[in-house]
DNA sequence: CGCGTGTTGAGAACAGGTTGCAGGTGGCTA
DNA sequence: TAGCCACCTGCAACCTGTTCTCAACACGCG
C-alpha cells in the first residue's frame, strides 16, 4: 500500500515529464486528502475552497491526465456521476439500490468469480471499474426469502 | 421463457387497467420485435418508423410505465446509454472494454458469488441491472500474464 | 530573463434523460 | 352511439455530467 503523499505524487509527475501547475497541484492534494473516493463535482468544490479560480474543466482534464499515467482510477457507483480514487486501492464497491451505501470488497472475494468466468468464456472481468450494484441487509426486499 | 407476443402483453397491460394508446402499443410492439436489448434511442427510431408521430418522452415514460410494472428492465452496458428488454430474460450481460463485445452469461455462473458476497456481508446482489465489464480473449491486455 | 509550448478559465456544446404544460384521446357510462 | 374526464401525449425547455473551443497565460528549458 503506497499511501503516497501529494508531494511525492506531484514529484513523480514532474519526473515524468509532467508540467505542475496550481491546478494540478491542487487536484492531488485534494484526492489524497479525502483518501477515499470523490465525485468530479466534490472534488471541484474543494479545490475551489483554497483555489477558487480552478475551473471544472480543469478538474476533468487533470484527471482524464492522472487517470492515462495510471494515478487515478474512477468508478461508476450506480446511476450517479463516476467517483475518482488514488489507484493504490484496489478493490471493488457494491452499492445499494435502497439507501446508497457503499460497501467495499477484496478482491480476495470477487476473484473465484472472475476466474470462474475467465474459465468457462475466456473473459477476463475488471469488478473495480464499475460498481456492483445490489440491496443491503435493511433493504433488501422481502428480508430474504422471495 | 415466456416469449410473449405484443398482443399477449397488451392484454396483460389493459387487464391490468393501463390504458391502451397508440404510442404505448408501438414500444411494447417494437420490444417483442427486437427480442434482445435496445436503447431508448434505437427503440424510438423503430417505433418512428412506423409511428412518426411518437415523441421521446413517450418512449420513456412508457418504458418507465412497463418497468414498473415488471414488464421491462434495463439494464446499463458500460459507459453507454441504459438499454432496455422485456423481463422474461434473466441473465447478465458483461461487456468488453475494448470491442464493446456482448457477453450473456447465465444465473448459474454468478450464483456462487451472490451466494458468497449474501454470506459474507448480508448484501443480496443484483448482477442483473449493470454489466459486468473486462476484456474479451481478444482485447485482453498482454494476452494472460500480467 | 525570455520564449515556446502546453495548460488554463469561461462558457458553450453535447448527450442522455426528465419534466411542465396545454391540448388530445381511450374507454367508461348512459 | 355520444359525451365526458382523467389520463396520456407531443413539444420544448430543462437538468446533470462531461467534453470542447479558443484566446490568454505561465511552466520550465535554455
Amino acid at each position: 500500500m503506497a499511501a503516497a503523499t501529494a508531494d511525492d505524487l506531484v514529484d513523480q509527475l514532474r519526473h515524468r515529464g509532467v508540467r505542475i501547475t496550481a491546478p494540478r497541484r491542487a487536484v492531488v492534494e485534494a484526492l489524497v486528502e479525502v483518501g477515499s473516493h470523490v465525485t468530479a463535482e466534490t472534488l471541484h468544490a474543494r479545490v475551489q475552497a483554497r483555489h477558487p479560480d480552478v475551473s471544472h474543466s480543469s478538474i476533468y482534464r487533470t484527471l482524464d491526465l492522472l487517470t492515462e499515467l495510471g494515478i487515478v482510477t474512477h468508478v461508476h457507483l450506480g446511476h450517479g456521476p463516476a467517483e475518482f480514487h488514488l489507484a493504490d486501492d484496489e478493490h471493488s464497491h457494491v452499492v445499494c439500490n435502497g439507501c446508497g451505501a457503499v460497501l467495499e470488497i477484496d478482491c480476495a472475494v470477487t476473484d473465484p468469480f472472475a476466474r470462474a468466468v475467465d474459465d468457462r468464456f475466456g473473459f477476463q472481468l475488471d469488478l473495480r471499474h464499475f460498481a456492483l450494484t445490489g440491496w443491503c441487509r435493511r433493504c433488501r426486499p422481502g428480508g430474504g426469502s422471495s
